[in-house]
RNA sequence: GCCCCCAUCGUCUAGUGGCCUAGGACACCACCCUUUCAAGGUGGCGGCACGGGUUCGAAUCCCGUUGGGGGUGCCA
């Protein structure tokens, strides 16, 4: 284990893939506040493959997912990136150290040749065939880590000490036939050459710890100090996958996420905060963030609660935050005034910013066009025998008001209290009529204040229109 | 097959032997508020996987069972 006083390097290691992981997100925060906690340095190292060499806007896409939830390379604390396929000198230097000290050895045996001695043996692997046949480097021989007897304690610091007999680990492949090394390798002597103290990172990779570990030693180095927080599962408790499960940290920024909302729900995935709201900002996050308290078992990623986590977040932000982030999402060529004086209604009712154009657009639409009435909203509001009627009624009170000063909500809400008294209906029900009228919809945001944005002359234009279509509607469904 | 990890409401969790008649949040349901939808308020539903121990006392410690997940490659 690392001295206590030694500067904590903490490695975040992603493959590029295309899409950053919202697991890998987490495990880059639980990095991140650790090493700021500590002083240390969060270290980001790319897996960079031949697919990801090709590509590199995947590792761009890496880095500026990174920057998002506040993993800035900006920071002090931050160092990189740095790619795995710079040191490959490196990873096979270290497998001739390994061979000459006689902690590894050559093998000539194929997949075929190995499967059949298992099978006679009665063994799942390799059975350490060429351990003492002292073969040299050649074509097509891989290079085999010798396991030692005994067993192998890895000191984790979520779960604690998890002991593995040496027994159940097979003589594992270094490098291949062609000479080049194995990941396993690659990684750890790229983790011994970075001064690596401190690796934090999901579940699945304890199983393979005592084989790093191993190396580690052999190699001639402390072993870094471990810790294996939980993995993040769909619904069914399968590891999220890519395939099945929405995954990419990217679409939920796309689809108008908070990063803060974000950042805050991925913390609670296997930690809670230490007050009594687990809604709380970074700044308490990392300073509290322990690998002691996380819990053991794996956590669904819940986007119900994330929505919930988000929408508090929204309401939460200024009104002149929110209508900034909120433009980003309207055309252009919608009027920035008019989005302005509806916000303050829409911002209690958002989940996700990219909703914002759904909720106002029909206060955008040109002053000439049709309405496009929802089926089952126009049915809803003008089934009632006394919905046309009522309608006439709220487009003559309408039309009576001032249209510089007397077009208010204020105004429009008496109108049509007035106008339903005579109608006997309740206002939750008759505002259900000059709504879908006016919006196409029976849902959205206040009606008498988006009629005031709106504007007198455009709202009657509506309800004219919606006038002639109700009595087409009707003439048509009832014969004579 | 072998190895490893895990097990509290549907979900995320609090809980470290008595403060537990098991607490909170999300979801769901009801009611209130209300100009639709939200938001907000109040209330409700709902859990210690099972079986043995240890102990005066177990959600908590031990063993077993069952269940779930992960790993196990000349993939990364």
């Amino acid at each position: 284990m690392p001295t206590e006083s030694a500067p904590r390097r903490y490695r975040f290691a992603p493959s590029p893939t295309g899409s950053f992981h919202v697991g890998g997100a987490r495990t880059a925060l639980h990095n991140w506040a650790l090493a700021r906690q500590n002083g240390g340095t969060f270290v980001l190292r790319i897996e960079d493959t031949d697919a990801a060499r090709n590509r590199p806007e995947w590792t761009q896409g890496i880095i500026d997912a990174l920057a998002w939830i506040g993993i800035s390379d900006a920071d002090p604390h931050f160092e990189g990136p740095h790619f795995q396929s710079a040191n490959a000198a490196a990873h096979v230097a270290a497998a001739q150290r390994l061979f000459d000290s006689g902690h590894a050895y050559y093998c000539d045996l194929t997949a075929d040749e190995i499967q059949a001695r298992a099978k006679e043996l009665g063994l799942s692997g390799y059975d350490g065939y060429s351990r003492d046949r002292g073969l040299g480097p050649g074509p097509g021989r891989v290079l085999r880590f010798r396991v030692p007897e005994g067993s192998t304690t890895v000191h984790d610091q979520v779960r604690g000490d998890v002991q593995f007999d040496n027994s159940t680990i097979e003589d594992f492949v270094l490098l291949r036939g062609n000479g080049t090394p194995m990941f396993l390798l690659a990684n750890v002597v790229d983790d011994v050459e970075m001064g690596i103290t401190h690796v934090v990172r999901a579940e699945e990779h304890l199983p393979n710890t005592p084989k790093q570990q191993m190396l580690w030693t052999a190699l001639g180095h402390e072993p870094p100090s471990w810790g294996h927080v939980p993995v993040l599962v769909n619904e069914q408790r399968k590891k999220l996958s890519k395939r099945r499960d929405k995954v990419a940290l990217e679409q939920y920024r796309d689809e108008g996420y908070l990063a803060d909302a974000m950042v805050n729900y991925l913390m609670t995935l296997g930690w809670t905060p230490p007050g009594e709201s687990e809604i709380v900002d970074w700044v308490e996050i990392e300073q509290a963030f322990r690998l002691e308290d996380v819990t053991h078992s794996p956590a669904f990623f819940d986007v119900k609660k994330l929505d919930a986590f988000n929408g508090d977040y929204i309401r939460a932000m200024p009104l002149d935050a929110f209508i900034e982030r909120a433009s980003r999402e309207i055309p252009d060529d919608w009027d920035r005034d008019r989005f302005a004086a509806i916000a303050p209604h829409i911002q209690e009712r958002l989940v996700h910013f990219d909703e914002v154009p759904g909720k106002v657009d029909f206060l955008f639409w040109p002053f000439d066009a049709p309405i496009d009435y929802d089926p089952d909203s126009w049915n809803k509001a003008f089934g009632a025998e006394w919905a046309l009627p009522l309608l006439r009624d709220v487009s003559a009170a309408y039309g009576g008001l001032d249209g510089d000063s007397g077009w208010t909500a204020e105004a429009l809400k008496a109108a049509t209290e007035a106008v339903m008294e005579i109608h006997g209906v309740k206002l939750g029900k008759a505002q259900a009529v000059p709504r879908v009228a006016v919006t196409g919809r029976a849902v959205g945001p206040p009606l008498f204040e988006s009629l005031e944005v709106l504007g007198q002359p455009e709202t009657m234009r509506r309800l004219r229109l919606a006038t002639d279509h109700a009595i087409g509607s009707t003439s048509a469904g009832r014969p004579e």
